[in-house]
RNA sequence: GGGGUCGUAGUUAAGUUGGUUAUAACGCCGGCCUGUCACGCCGGAGGGCGUGGGUUCAAGUCCCAUCGGCCCCGCCA
């Protein structure tokens, strides 16, 4: 030991010899029975050893695979010396020769199950303590996952999921070169702007007291770009926005951003529908249908409660305010005398759902807002409900008319605002789906979601505020309505959904000052605000901006769909936790009062 | 900001109505073993139960607070 530093760099050196004498010939997983009677210098990790007091068999992997590297005693005292030491998750190279297993050894469960490489050198190119958690497939505490999450990407699994998500990057890029597009960086640092989400900001520290924002997205800069001529743009970015987190959320993401001008929606959904064609066609193999299904914001929300409807499967919603406004139950009558809905969904042969499952759903629904939720196990000649006493027989015949309900069936009423009554059906609607495994999980339904509404009212700031961004162009032909009812004006706004999940959304931009004026307004900001806040756009848009629009893809999101996965913590190869940390290099963290001074900060929490 | 859930050896988990030295599997260490592939066999070490209070004769088990992971609402497109 206490030749330790010394012994260490003698091993050192004797690698970088290694390294200069033998070039690794082949990855450990791509070695086929083909390539028995070779000769082949490998280099990866030992999965495992199994030590049998003579041979001595170690796993070795690499990114591609695992192969059994075989240690024979015969081979040579120093070879088989040196083999006993291997630990898991040794770094070693090996030379060997590859050959087919004898009869009766295979292992199929294994790719190179045909074959192994028996050993005639070793170097152990570097030890390694033993892993905190084994990477088998039992599920590990994810805080000590991303503890050590250079050990947690050493999981094939999550290999993949990288390797594909550079795939998917690989394939756009190429898709968009081959369509004239030129791919622009645009500024990190750059200025806050108050729509939309919270910023990240950046202390300056020239300009002490200012701060730049990171961008949520390069919206304004694209728009810029068009301005200034390049008529195809693409960039594969990373945007930030400070809000709390999700399964399918980080505060810091990428996107495919694209726009393009002298165009209109179509020319823009169907280059896009190209992209998406040729992004499942290079990575998963898999054909697009083209052109992609549509559907209007309103259709998606009465039909499916949402405006990212899950097209996997069926179980719609139907509206049954008019048959059962007059009923015999009160709640329902006076639900629908003050504005409100009744809606209700069909769980066809749901019989599996027992009573403490169907009362479960109420708690279930209740996040939503919904204050009860109905339900009626359809027989042959009645209802199993608890509100069954309530309808005449001819309302309950309308009712399961209405919904093609047949014995078996478990009906769902929710009776409150249209807002309510979307929200807890349409997320009742996908729980039911899970719970009833009615989903394929090799489906894609894809489609576009199209005339949004421009602006929505905000409770919280009293005034409309814009659903997309504030540059949305609205339809034309509704510009009449964006004094006098401007939740009613329909935006050029298009939004891509696939398998229930929002994957990209853009629009047609205003490229006009005298409608963007008109659309500031709308959302209550003054002139003088609206110069602070955008004035170099504004600007832009007086020097002959063409017409012009785009959207953004998500890409963790459509790496996720594309890999599976649950999290898209498994997409991403440092992500954060959900109070936004990162437990690998443990920021956010204090910083010394230099740091503060120099930017002339001070906490005072 | 709110709701839910979890936190016990390196890891994954068990731990009855609070009651003597806190279990198991895998991993780890040592020994044996020439064909295994989650190798096998024998032996061993390892934690005081996220943290801090409190109740009690007695707390992993009860109470309060706090920290952290995950899911959700709000928020966010």
């Amino acid at each position: 030991m206490q030749n330790d530093i010394t012994s260490k760099r003698e091993v050192n050196r004797f690698v970088a010899d290694f390294l200069t004498k033998n070039k690794r010939t082949h990855y450990c997983g791509d070695l086929r029975s083909s390539d028995a009677g070779r000769e082949v210098i490998l280099m990866g990790w030992a999965q495992r050893r199994r030590d049998h007091g003579g041979v001595i068999f170690v796993d070795l992997r690499d990114r591609s695979g695992i192969v059994q590297v075989v240690f024979n005693p015969d081979a040579g005292e120093s070879v088989h010396g040196q083999a006993h030491k291997i630990r898991s998750e040794f770094v070693l190279a090996i030379k060997g020769t590859v050959r087919i297993r004898p009869e009766g050894m295979t292992n199929p469960d294994l790719k190179t199950g045909e074959i192994e490489v028996i050993t005639s050198e070793l170097e152990i190119m570097n030890e390694s303590k033993t892993p905190p958690f084994s990477f088998d497939e039992e599920e590990t505490n994810e805080n000590i996952r991303l503890k050590y999450r250079y050990l947690d990407l050493r999981r094939p699994a999550l290999q993949r999921n990288l390797f594909l998500r550079s795939k998917i990057a690989a394939a756009t890029r190429n898709y968009f070169a081959e369509n004239g597009f030129i791919e622009v960086e645009t500024p990190f640092l750059t200025k806050s702007t108050p729509e939309g989400a919270r910023d990240y900001l950046v202390p300056s520290r020239i300009s002490q007291g200012s701060f730049y924002a990171l961008p949520q997205s390069p919206q304004i800069f694209k728009q810029l770009l068009m301005v200034s001529g390049f008529d195809r743009y693409y960039q594969i970015v990373k945007c930030f926005r400070d809000e709390d987190l999700r399964a399918d959320r980080q505060p810091e993401f990428t996107q495919i951003d694209v726009e393009m001008s002298f165009i209109t929606e179509e020319d823009i959904m169907q280059m896009m529908e190209g992209l998406m064609a040729a992004i499942f066609k290079k990575c998963l193999g898999r054909e697009i249908a083209l052109p992609l299904p549509r559907l209007t914001y309103h259709d998606a929300i009465s039909r499916y409660g949402k405006d990212n409807p899950d097209l996997r499967f069926g179980m719609e919603l139907t509206d049954l305010t008019e048959i059962v406004k007059n009923s015999g139950f009160k709640l329902f009558q006076e639900v629908a005398a003050s504005g409100g809905v009744i809606k209700a969904i069909k769980a066809e042969q749901a019989a599996i759902l027992s009573r403490k499952d169907l009362d479960g759903l109420s708690d279930f629904v209740a996040v939503y807002g919904a204050k009860g939720l109905a339900w009626a196990k359809v027989n042959a000649a009645d209802w199993t409900s608890p509100i069954y006493k309530f309808f005449q027989p001819a309302e309950v015949e309308q009712i399961a008319k209405a919904l093609s309900a047949k014995e078996g069936d478990i009906i769902f009423f929710v009776a409150d605002t249209p807002h309510v009554v979307n929200d807890s059906l349409g997320n009742l609607r996908l729980h039911l789906a899970k719970k009833l495994n009615l989903i394929d999980p090799e489906a894609l339904a894809f489609t576009w979601i199209t005339e949004f509404p421009l602006m929505e009212y905000s409770d919280s700031e009293k005034r409309f505020v814009s659903t997309h961004h504030p540059f949305t162009s609205p339809f034309l032909e509704d510009l009449p309505k964006l004094k006098s009812d401007p939740g009613k004006v329909r935006a050029r706004a298009y939004d891509l959904v696939l398998n229930g999940s929002e994957i990209g959304g853009g629009s047609i931009r205003i490229h006009r000052k005298d409608v963007q004026a008109q659309v500031f307004a709308a959302l209550g900001l003054s002139d003088e605000d609206a110069r602070t806040k955008f004035g170099f756009l504004l600007d832009a848009l007086e020097y002959g901006a063409p017409p012009h629009g785009g959207l953004a893809f998500g890409l963790d999101r459509l790496t996720m769909i594309m890999t599976h996965a649950e999290s898209i913590r498994d997409v991403i190869a440092f992500p954060k936790t959900q109070k936004a940390a990162c437990l690998l290099s443990d920021a956010p963290s204090p910083v010394s009062i230099e740091q503060l001074m120099e930017l002339s900060l001070k906490i005072v929490t």
